[in-house]
DNA sequence: TGTACATCAGTGAACGCGCGTTCACTGATGTAC
DNA sequence: TGTACATCAGTGAACGCGCGTTCACTGATGTAC
């Protein structure tokens, strides 16, 4: 442990990390300041030398799950280029693996009831972040005939509907709801025919 | 208000209709048996005669939600026979349409963190709800040539995910979010992509 | 019809608890001379 | 290099609050005779 700086080194940070096991551990709920301070061996008094209160410690944990978030996507999606159709893909594959590897950012993201509009750099990694999906899209539609091209933001929308359900139904320990597949298989079947449906992918496999 | 009875009426319902209101305006956190009790005109001792405690009446709000629920999805069955497609799509559009007119019903069954397993009478009604589903993907897989045909179970899962997707992203004021495309659409479009992706549908409209 | 009694839904006061937050403080670290 | 001072991260005690829950009670309703 680098004890260097003042008193604690980074606290800001530790108590960040706190707070994103805490929430992975207990959901948004359990989660509490007095918790977190005392998990990065600290007095709950001193965490408002950093933040300004419970939310803002919360919001902090989701800005840094979108940074991530985004960087995975953009990844994501030069991996899989110049396919418009593989990049299209992994980013959609992309969103599963982000919330299994960081399920406390996730549920920091999606599921404390944060508002993306809370502060002007959150809306902006959250708009980042959502951009390469759009992005995606928009390329992977000069593929589809265009007399039959429904709107990018569409396609787009379905398929993070499609990833977002996999993973609040099956992905996570979701309400006595056992998956009957692997969520990245149900993914990944799920893609594949909607992308047929679109005409991008040949019927047989 | 009809005033029969002992000294309420029917002060146990008026606690799930209390509750509900309440899940549904300040999420499932922000509700507080005080306030429950209060609403309903009453002592939060009063609650405790019919519940208890805290978590049954949520359990309980959740119930008559499921109730509701596997009812809708079974009238949307029947509307669409005898055609197998017609009812795999009516069921997808019925769990949005749930999640629209039963909010308060909907988060307690789904963002409550309510088990599924917690009662064996609320398990019996939740498999109820979704043997509809399952049915109807099953009836519709022998639709497909045998040999390219899915699990009927994973099918029934991508609908699901998609629909659930929809709702919580575009059709509830997720964090920020802004529906591009009415929730309405965006599934009507998104399981007629997927369906003709099966090849259940033909190419053109 | 009238009286005596049993039932039990709802009362009101109180409890212990843990929360988020505040405040005046302390003492280790960094800086000026 | 050494001393005096300023800074400010973290302390420790305390606060007010609203929560879920308990308990002995009361008084309206239903029932037996």
């Amino acid at each position: 442990m680098p004890k260097r700086g003042y008193h604690h080194g980074n606290l800001k940070q530790a108590l960040v990390d706190a707070a994103l096991k805490l929430i992975e551990a207990k959901g948004p709920t359990g989660f509490t300041v007095s918790e977190a301070a005392k998990q990065a061996g600290v007095t709950p008094a001193a965490v408002y030398r950093h933040f300004e209160g419970r939310e803002d410690l919360i919001a902090e944990a989701a800005r840094q799950g979108y940074e991530i978030f985004a960087d995975l996507m953009d990844y994501a999606y030069e991996t899989g280029q110049p396919s418009a159709l593989a990049s299209f893909e992994a980013t959609g594959r992309a969103y599963l693996a982000f919330a299994r590897r960081y399920p406390g950012h996730y549920v920091a993201m999606f599921e404390s009831g944060i508002s993306i509009n809370r502060t002007p750099e959150l809306a902006a990694v959250a708009r980042r972040a959502f951009g390469v999906l759009e992005t995606a899209a928009e390329k992977l539609s000069e593929h589809i005939p265009a007399d039959k091209r429904p709107p990018p933001q569409m396609f787009s929308s379905h398929i993070w509907a499609m990833s977002h359900g996999v993973v609040e139904l099956f992905a996570r320990g979701s309400p006595g709801t056992k998956a009957p597949f692997p969520p990245e298989d149900l993914l990944e079947t799920g893609i594949g025919i909607y992308l047929r449906g679109l005409g991008l992918v040949p019927r047989d496999e």
